[in-house]
DNA sequence: TGTAGCATGTAAGCCGTTACATGATTGA
DNA sequence: TCAATCATGTAACGGCTTACATGCTACA
């Protein structure tokens, strides 16, 4: 319950995956987070799910039960408590988003066309097409596992934005491949 | 021309910024990098600039050149070295490029519905949409100003891509307030 | 007079990653 | 017995941001 400066955004993300859980250990948030918050957010790295558990913890968002295992390590497992979960809300009522933030190595190269040359760029937009195929594999797999269960009807919604989401970069990266090939087409110009 | 550990990918991205002028200052850097860089990769806070500045200086791939303004104090122009042109062509040629990073906070509100509401997350799809709105005619003014220029041909195509990017976006977000109006398989019911 | 823009930096700090350390269990 | 997986952490570090400090010019 220490500080009451803001939570970066990332806690309120685990905050949310403890909300589809009754009890959740490290490991699993982490495992969770690499079927959901990946394809949107980030999927922090192990070390920071344990501290950021330890955080939520400290402040009273979350409650830690030891739970014995086989030998002698013992699991730790997290659940929201209610101010947890209060403040969830009122993050998710009061704060406004911020414009996303794309961080596109392809589109960085495509930018720099004039020093790679247009046959390494048509390279790499060919392999971002590639990722982006079995990007989309991947989500499909997980929009299957969600199923109809109207308690995950949200993650579903995501699921299946983030799959038409990469359709359309692959149509945008395709017709940019196209204006490569011939540089003259296109509406408006000459 | 100390050290030999990797540069991050944002030396490159200013590196590729100087492989577009002859010469420019820290300042003029930073003006392009938002009208380019921020739609695709980060526009680096002004310290960082002069420090990713230094740090390509220290390794020989720019030069800095002290210009004597009006007042006492000076300012430094950089521009790419040999090394540095070819330092971001071995880059470029070599390094394969990471799937894109998303840090969507609009989706992860979707994501959190159950907790949010759905009142609330039509409120945050409304406003993304006219974030989207805002950038497209940001991005239009850019596009605009690029013209026909042969020597921009490449930013002008990430221009375009940009664009197209966004109005997808629309769509797909259009498409998920649609379904959070009638959720479909209203018929089975618990 | 003061504020906005041009211009250059330093310092502190957080987010997030990689590397490292440890220990238990399962199965090949 | 060796590797993979489950499981929990610490340490070090890099990237990037925010806050702060400074100085000059133009203009309202």
């Amino acid at each position: 319950m220490s500080q009451d400066t803001a939570l970066p955004i990332t806690s309120y993300a685990l905050l949310g995956l403890l909300s589809l859980r009754s009890e959740a250990s490290g490991y699993e948030l982490k495992q969770l987070a690499d079927r959901t918050l990946r394809f949107f957010w980030i999927s922090p790295a192990m070390s920071q799910v344990y501290s950021e558990c330890n955080r939520l913890t400290d402040r009273g968002l979350a409650a830690a039960r030891e739970v014995p295992g086989p030998g002698r390590r013992s699991t730790r497992v997290f659940r929201l408590t209610p101010a947890g979960r209060a403040e969830l809300e009122r993050w998710l009522d009061e704060e406004e988003p911020d414009f996303p933030i794309l961080k596109h190595p392809a589109a960085l190269r495509l930018f720099l066309g004039h020093v790679a040359g247009p046959a390494r760029i048509r390279a790499v937009l060919d392999g971002y097409v590639e990722q982006l195929s079995g990007r989309i594999e991947e989500l499909a797999r997980i929009r299957a596992g969600i199923g109809d269960d109207p308690h995950l009807m949200y993650p579903g919604l995501v699921a299946e934005w983030g799959q038409r989401y990469y359709r359309g970069e692959i149509d945008a990266v395709r017709a940019i491949a196209q204006r490569l090939r011939e540089p003259k087409s296109s509406g408006g110009g000459s």
